[in-house]
Parts: C-alpha cells; structure tokens; sequence
DNA sequence: TGGTTAGTCGTTTTT
DNA sequence: CGACTAACCA
C-alpha cells in the first residue's frame, strides 16, 4: 500500500512518535495520507478502529473520506475479516455532538436537547433585544461567537467591557444580551454550534476523569484542514490527544479561508511553540494541475506574507493558457460561460461533471442556474444549507424537535402554527406569558388547568389537539422506524394539502418532493444506523442535504461558492464575477481581509486540473441599478505569460463587443453542428 | 384568526 | 429586482 505514495507521504504516514504536522500544499495528496495512515496504523500498527479519529471540516469532507478509507481497507488482504467499524470520521461539530450527547447530564442538559443554526439563534437574540434591527444583531451575534470561542463567560464580557472607552456602552448591552441569550438557551435546552465545541472542552476542563475516559477511547487524531481551526477547536485537540500530542495535523496556510468564522492560521504557529517536538513534514509536489495552473495560482499567492515557505510543482504538463474574460454584464457573463462550457465539451468529449463554475456568494448561481435550465444541462449546485434553509424542510425540522425536547419552544411556535390549525397570535401570547411566569415551557404550559382556565373552548380544544398529537409521537418515535412516523406525521398534519392551498401549484410540487426528499433520506439514514427519530433529529442539523441529493445526479455540472469547493477538483474551471467589490469582496477590503480573499481566489484556481476560465463583467445590476465594475485586482496578479484575454482588458475596452460577438457566433455555430 | 397587500430593506463566505 | 415585513381587511 505505501508503495503508491511519495517518500514525504510515506514518511507522514509511517511517523507515529510524536505529533506531527504536514504541511501540503493544494492537490499535494492530503487526503491521500490521511486515508493511508489511517488504514496503516489499522494494519500494521495494532490501532483498533474505534480509537482512531479523523476530523474533516465539512461532511462533504468527512463522507468522502470515509468511502475512500473503506475502499482501502476493503483491497487490505490481512483485514478481510475487520471492516472498519467503529471508526470516527467525522466534523469537529458532529464529533462535539457524540461527546456531549453521552456527557449532557453533567452539563445539566437531557441526551435529546436541540441544536440551533444561526438563523435560529438570530431569532432568539431578536427576542432578547426586543429589536429588528438586523446590523444590530448580525454585530450581536458576531461578538456572543466570538466569546464563546474564546472561553469568555457573560460575567467576564461584562467587566472586560468598562475597559475599553468607544464602543463600552454597546459592549456592556451585549454582555446582558450574552447572559440572557444563554439562559434561553438553556431553558430551551438547546444549544447553539458554539456550543458543540465549548461544552466539551469545559467538561473535559472540570472533570477530569471524563477527560480521562474519552483520552483512553480516542487514542490518535488526525484533523484535516488544519488551517480552518479555531481556537475552541485547537483546545479541544490539545485536551484529547493529551501532553504526548497524539496527533496528525494536515494543513495549508495558503488555502486559510475561514478566518471570519474565527480560524486562526496563528494555530498552526502555535503548534509548533505547544509542542516543542512536532514534526513537520512538507508535501510540495502537486498531483492535480497543468504546469499553468499552478504556476499562476504560486504567482498570485506570492503577494502574501509567507507562513511556512513552500514550493508546489507539477509534472503534469504545461497546458493551455488561462482565459481572462471580460462579459458586458452579468446575463451575458452567464449566457458566454454556459456558450463556452458546452463548446469546449464538444471540443473534448468530456462529461458535465467535469466542469465547474465557482463564485464568491451565493446569489450569483442564481442566473447560472437559469441559463444551465434553459439548456437542459444537468448540474448541481451546492452551497451548505440551502436545502435545509428551505421553509418546508425546516418546518418539518420543527415537528422533529419538538417530538424529541418539549422544552424547545421555537420548535413549538412553528409547529404550533405551521400549517395553521386554529393557534393564533393570542392563544400564544398568553401561552407564552403564562410559562414564563411559572418558568416551564410552552409544551408543558399547555396542560396547566390554570392556563387552560385562560382561554376559550375552541381556542383550548385546538391547542390540546395539536399538544396531545406531540404526545403521541413522542411515544412513538423510539418504537417505530422513522419513515413510518414522520409518513404518518405529514398526514396527520395535511402538509401535502397545505402545500397546494398556498403555493402555486409549481412551487407546491417541488416543495413537496424536497419534503418526499427529505422523508426518503431520513428513513434511509435511520434504518441504515439503525437510529430512531429521535436520534436522526440532533444529527440532521448538523447536515447539509448535498450529499443527499448529490448521488441521484452523476453527470452533473457543478455550481459552488469557492468556500464550500476547496478540498474538491475539477477538470475545467470556471471561476465567475472575478471583479473588485466581489472577489476581494467590499467588506473585506477595507477590514484588511484582503489576504483572505486573495487565499480564497487562490483555492479556487488550484481547483482546477486541465483548465481554468475566469470571468468578470463591465457593468453588473446591484439592487435594480446598473453598476460599472473594474476586473478584480488578483488578475493583475497572475503571470502574464500564463494568461489570453478574451474581450479586451479594463484598460482596452476597444475590442470587446466586436471579439465578443464574434466568438459568440463561432461557438453558436459550433453547436449549430451537434 | 388568517390571508392579502403595499411598502421596506438590503446582498460574503458555513458548522 | 426580489425577498421579507408590517400594517390592513375578511
């Protein structure tokens, strides 16, 4: 098995005395030794599965990773016998989940408590701010994740804030907000994906014998991406894999793009100071691109300042230019990119699913996708939790908390009221009202002769129907197989109906298949891991339906935001609104983010094998007005050797409509034939 | 209580 | 331009 590998790979997945770092840059074969030093300590050195863990960022990542560590330990001749079982592949967050699910009680939480997505914990700081203000709550927000990654507790925030002079008043609100969004949480007996992380650490900080018990079960880690880790993060690796530094850290300074999540590339610094004898092993030998590619990807990232000095090569040939295009706007940058994208499969004879076009923000799919309708292609766009941010999906997620914590009042709210079923504004202002004057929650309320004394007959008969149906599917879901519940669930709510009464009939269906979706992938995911609803529930929020759905299309051009691509290769490469104020992205250009977004540009040209097309638009619509737009500073960064121009350049504008229109023909022609 | 309508607001990236 | 909200009627 080693014999596939390089000497560097072969000397980091042989290297077991101590914690080791590898540094590898883009396409150098991390994966490759992760996968292989997993499978090789199984096989040769006596590590049973269960007390190896390998974290990924992404369940993209960690699924992926667990099919190619399958495949390999299933080609193992000495292992015929010992699948992989009991081996953790898993995010950061899920791997938090397994952790405090076991250990809630002594944090004072049930196994079955919630967890919050942004959105969610939005909402409930809206509450506690009594406020729509969004910059007010976005900032709030910001700073509550910022403490809690940081182990700041509410009464710390609270005196670090008369330090500072500027901003103190505002400081000083947040830290009540803290405190008070905290206490909801609790009472809600949720927990928001900070959480996932710092729980941990801080019982594994007071109670050391758990520390201890999860210290003998995970025997080594190995963290992919390591770049992406914050602090939180660190300190839970450093927690679990003890003073010797049982560790495998694989990571890329330059492809660091989550420092506004809180990842701090000084963690991979710190490594080195944490631990005075890490091993750092370099791989810098580039397996995936053209000569090109790469040669222009190491010239642009030239222009930051230099972590850990590497140089990437690739024997893989020179290859074609990269194509710089300028497109009148952002319809006809879509209309170009699709023309091109379908010419240069014609051309080469090459599948959907070897394109990709990738972006900086979500929205700029949207007309991509309308082009790609248009002509039939097939493609999928994947971009985190859309699919789950959908009003249908997270209706149902709504019910499923519910069923499985009764504490979960937001839970309750949009059970209660989705689809309608006689639970009014009053009904549930007086609910609320009355729970918190006895501090129990709305569920629990509901059956309280005092409150029910408050209400009407209908307005109590309705609310007692909806609560007694909640009571009986909590009876329910750890008896029966989670598809029959949540069928039977749809149909005793009407979901299917409501669907039709207030939709357009279009808009209805597909609703309704993503529902089906949903349903099929639940009972699917719950008869495989043989887990009840209620377990599935805490595991669904962590999960981004993409790799759902990604099997059913195999053949399928692929949309994605540069962050949600990196770790992924393509054959050809479109990289899309390559201009300032979206690649280096206006927020971050004057936040002195600029590093970051030259990183991002970065991962995104190393996505590329074979080619690499990078578009930007003259004028571009933001908010209904049409805008003048400048290329992006980073096209100025590439070797100009490397780079064709199509459409003319910022400074030479001439040629433009002219070249445009022509190659435009040449390509209608071309397909003309097919 | 629930649906409709006219205004307002604002667009990074994700677990 | 479109998504989302707050006031308005049935």
């Amino acid at each position: 098995m080693l014999s596939k590998l390089n000497p560097p790979q072969r000397e980091a997945v042989k290297y077991l005395d101590g914690p080791l770092l590898v540094l590898a840059g883009a396409g150098s074969g991390k994966t490759r030794v992760i996968t292989h030093k997993i499978v090789h300590m199984i096989e040769q050195c006596g590590y049973a599965p269960k007390e190896i863990a390998a974290i990924t960022f992404t369940n993209k990542a960690a699924r992926e990773m667990q099919e190619r560590v399958g495949q390999l330990l299933s080609e193992s001749p000495t292992l015929k016998a010992k699948p992989g079982k009991g081996l953790t592949i898993a995010t950061f967050h899920s791997l938090g989940l397994q952790m405090l699910r076991q250990e809630a009680q002594s944090l004072g939480y049930k196994p079955q408590f919630s967890i919050l997505d942004s959105s969610d914990s939005f909402k409930i700081l809206a509450d506690v701010l009594a406020t729509t203000d969004k910059q007010l709550l976005k900032r709030t927000q910001w700073q509550i994740s910022k403490w809690k990654n940081t182990f700041v507790t509410p009464d710390q925030a609270t005196a670090l804030s008369s330090k500072t002079q500027a901003d103190e008043e505002l400081t000083h609100a947040a830290a009540k907000i803290y405190q008070l969004y905290q206490q909801t949480l609790k009472a809600y007996q949720a927990v928001d994906f900070d959480d996932l992380i710092k729980l941990p650490v801080e019982l594994f900080e007071q109670h050391p014998e758990t520390l201890d018990k999860w210290q003998r079960k995970l025997k080594y880690l190995l963290i992919d991406e390591y770049q992406d880790t914050n602090t939180c993060q660190y300190r839970l690796v450093r927690l679990i894999t003890g003073v010797e530094g049982r560790f495998t850290a694989v990571g890329d300074d330059d492809q660091a793009i989550y420092g506004w999540r809180g990842a701090d590339v000084e963690n991979l610094r710190g490594l080195t100071e944490d631990f005075p004898r890490l091993k750092v092993i370099k791989l810098e030998q580039n397996y995936r691109s053209t000569v090109r590619i790469l040669r222009s990807a190491n010239h642009l990232i030239a222009n930051n300042p230099k972590l850990f000095e590497k140089k990437l090569w690739s024997d893989l040939g020179t290859g074609e230019q990269i194509q710089i295009s300028a497109a009148r706007d952002e319809v006809h940058e879509a209309e170009a990119v699709i023309m091109k994208l379908l010419a240069h499969k014609f051309e080469h004879r090459t599948r959907f699913a070897d394109y990709a076009i990738l972006y900086r923000g979500n929205h700029q799919a949207r007309l991509f996708e309308e082009q790609l309708r248009g002509h039939k292609m097939p493609y999928t766009v994947s971009g985190g939790q859309s699919f789950f941010d959908r009003a249908e999906i997270k209706d149902l997620i709504a019910y499923l908390r519910l069923i499985a914590n009764e504490d979960d009042d937001p839970a309750f709210i949009r059970a209660a009221t989705t689809p309608k079923k006689g639970i009014g504004n009053t009904t549930l202002e007086r609910l609320g009202e009355y729970a918190a004057s006895r501090h129990v929650s709305l569920f629990e309320a509901a059956f309280e002769g005092a409150f029910q004394r408050l209400l009407g007959q209908k307005q109590l008969d309705d609310l007692l129907t909806f609560c007694n149906f909640i009571n009986t599917m909590q009876h329910r879901a750890p008896r029966e197989p989670a598809g029959d519940i949540l069928n039977s669930m749809l149909s005793a709510i009407k979901y299917e109906a409501f669907l039709y009464d207030s939709e357009e009939p279009r808009a209805a269906e597909t609703k309704w298949k993503n529902v089906m979706d949903f349903v099929d992938w639940l009972s699917k995911k719950g008869s495989s891991e043989e887990k009840n609803l209620l377990e599935l529930t805490q595991t669904v929020a962590l999960m981004s339906m993409l790799e759902g759905r990604e099997n059913g299309e195999p053949d399928a051009v692929k949309l994605s935001t540069l962050h949600a691509a990196k770790g992924l290769e393509f054959g050809h490469v479109f990289l899309i609104g390559v201009e300032e104020g979206i690649l280096p992205h206006r927020e971050s250009v004057d936040n002195d983010k600029i590093e970051e977004e030259r990183r991002l540009m970065y991962v995104g040209i190393t996505r590329a094998q074979r080619s690499l097309h990078i578009s930007w638009c003259r004028k571009r619509k933001r908010a209904g007005e049409m805008e003048v737009c400048e290329p992006s500073r980073f096209i100025a960064e590439l070797p100009v050797a490397d780079i064709r121009h199509f459409g003319g350049t910022a400074t030479d504008p001439a040629t433009s409509k002219e070249h445009g229109k022509e190659r435009m023909a040449q390509i209608r022609a071309m397909l003309g034939k097919i």
